[in-house]
DNA sequence: GGCCCTTGTTAAATCGTTCCAATCTCCCTA
DNA sequence: TAGGGAGATTGGAACGATTTAACAAGGGCC
């Protein structure tokens, strides 16, 4: 077998072909201002016939920072997290970074590990989704001089850049589509207290609630955010009294699990009780009755951490740190009918 | 604000601190037999104090290799493929390379574009779930002396290792449990010819009826493997005459629209009909009816893709190609009963 | 004509490792 | 005691780029 491995060419083998030294290659690509525009244009016919590309490993070397961006998440399996990396893979390949994948699994040692070895290899800068809300690892991580923006988690703005999705806002969304469909007594499906999200969103549905008279909003802390969870609640609420018009699941799990277990008990969705869950999960367009939830724009949150972080790379001294939130999005579905043609707005 | 930004340890740092040369420092790290056991802890000693680590860019620079592997995905929103980007960084961190993530979004060329950013920074080896089956692009890459190992798609031993799921494995285990379950007649949904998959799953339902006599196996193909479809189809057998025992749907929108189309149309599941799928996705557990499906063990196709490349970069001349199978299985729930203590095995 | 300034180009140092070949030590043997 | 050899250590040249400082060459000015 003829096994001719081609060497690719490096910066000399253009300086030879060009007859100029390797600085003035350096040169014509790095800083075109420099130099003549004749010999530039003779290095660069060079550069296209040789299909010359610096090796990237040499740049990092030699300018003390890699082209390579640092994505920490985790856990990919969920989708919410796949879909920062695949937002954060656009962005990368757009700047011309190359993106490591870290996947820490929930374990924080993990995390720690990534982050000494993002260091070593001198990464241009580093998304994060935390585990914990500990910044200690975290600023150790800037005093090694490696920018960080963090993503679904703020911070202050001294400290850098962070991405996030309004969870208020995505609540009040939420909730006022429930208030135009008509509802007047609302009950929010919520989990735990614990869970900043869950609280972001109840206080966005207790606003809507607010800005409306004659309106009732309760809630109910459910053990888990799953399914069977749903299930169970929508089963107390079918045979309870004092049956709510409508109800908001923080989350899509179970707001699929809620309509199957009114349903169980001849409680029709949304003819009887209108629902709408938070995620925009698979499971939302494909549940048996599809559900009206709220989209949050997580591809967006991927690409942004990417593009602050490579703006505070690249732009160094003129850069301002930055806390960009995006906004959620109402996905109008079966499960709560599109707002009634309302008098109060035309 | 005090910001020291403190430098990490060189190799020559170590050295001088031990009172040795830098190359006894690298030969204690990379070959400590050839130096003096005092020497070598001395030197050990003194870098777990300044906690040296080499700089991966000069080690990769040096050996015109990066410790550095690439994973090329068509899509990341897809959970088959992102759960292959798990196990691949499961791999690579416990072997201690960094895996960079390339996205390519369904585009040929992205994905060309990734070859060549790969080829380029000098990557250790690429793990790629191929666009197309098209093998030119790919041999370039072997050209340029990085190794290649192909997921969920099969190559000659020649030319490289691969890693797939055995789906004809797959189809035979789902029909084997219908048939197991009492089943005489089974009815195969499945997807168009031209998908691989598809096939193979077809043709190992085929070989599970062949075995068993006195059965039937039938096939319908519905023109998209969506929960629409399903729906379609569940409708068109529970008006039908001549229906079959039970179903084997070659994915799990399919089984999932299946049932319900089943299930509007009074056919109960398991109980006039029973269910198979293919995939485990997670709908599959949340369904109404949960489904008796086959699962694939995804993550192992990403973490054997990279134990295979590190074994290929790593152990060079000893190592030899692979095609590594894995075997799909059987995930009993609702849909599809577990079967009935047959007289023939007992 | 000598001096200085500008413009374009380049030699050489540097980044942090690795590895080959050379050197140095020490001990054993003749 | 000189010579030889084994074993441990080290100097220095890569690897492939960038950048600083220096150097020619040409032009304007006194």
């Amino acid at each position: 077998m003829s096994c001719v491995v081609s060497r690719p060419a490096r910066i000399q083998d253009v300086a030879a072909a060009a007859g100029v030294s390797p600085a003035t290659v350096s040169n014509v690509l790095n800083r075109p201002e420099r130099v003549s525009a004749q010999t530039a244009e003779r290095v660069r016919s060079v550069v296209a016939a040789l299909d010359y590309v610096a090796h990237p490993g040499a740049v990092g070397l030699r300018n003390g920072r890699a082209s390579t961006i640092g994505i920490v998440l985790p856990d990919l399996t969920n989708t919410f997290y796949s879909r920062i990396a695949r937002g954060a893979a656009d962005a990368a390949f757009e700047h011309g970074y190359s993106l490591v994948l870290c996947h820490s699994g929930d374990d924080p040692d993990r995390e720690q590990a990534y982050f000494s070895m993002l260091a070593e290899q001198r990464a241009a800068g580093v998304v994060v989704v935390p585990l914990t809300a500990d910044t200690g690892r975290l600023s150790r991580l800037r005093q090694r001089g490696i920018p960080l923006v963090l993503a679904d988690r703020t911070m202050s703005t001294d400290d850098g850049c962070s991405v996030a999705v309004d969870d208020v806002s995505g609540g009040r969304t939420a909730a006022q589509h429930l208030f135009d469909g008509g509802a007047r007594d609302v009950l929010v499906v919520n989990g735990g207290r614990a869970i900043r999200q869950c609280v972001d969103r109840y206080q966005g549905a207790r606003q809507a609630a607010r800005t409306r008279r004659g309106t009732r909003l309760r809630q109910v802390v459910v053990q888990a955010m799953t399914v069977e969870a749903g299930v169970e609640a929508g089963r107390a609420l079918a045979r309870g009294t004092d049956r709510p018009d409508a109800v908001f699941c923080t989350n899509d799990l179970l707001a699929v699990g809620l309509c199957r277990g009114l349903l169980e008990e001849g409680v029709a969705v949304p003819g009887d009780l209108h629902v709408v869950g938070f995620g925009d999960l698979d499971v939302a367009s494909i549940a048996t009755v599809p559900l009206t939830t709220v989209r949050q724009p997580v591809e967006e949150l991927g690409r942004a951490g990417v593009d602050l972080l490579v703006d505070e790379v690249e732009a160094r001294e003129e850069h301002e740190h930055e806390a960009r939130i995006f906004m959620p999005q109402l996905v109008v579905r079966a499960s709560a009918a599109a707002p009634a043609v309302a008098a109060s707005t035309s």
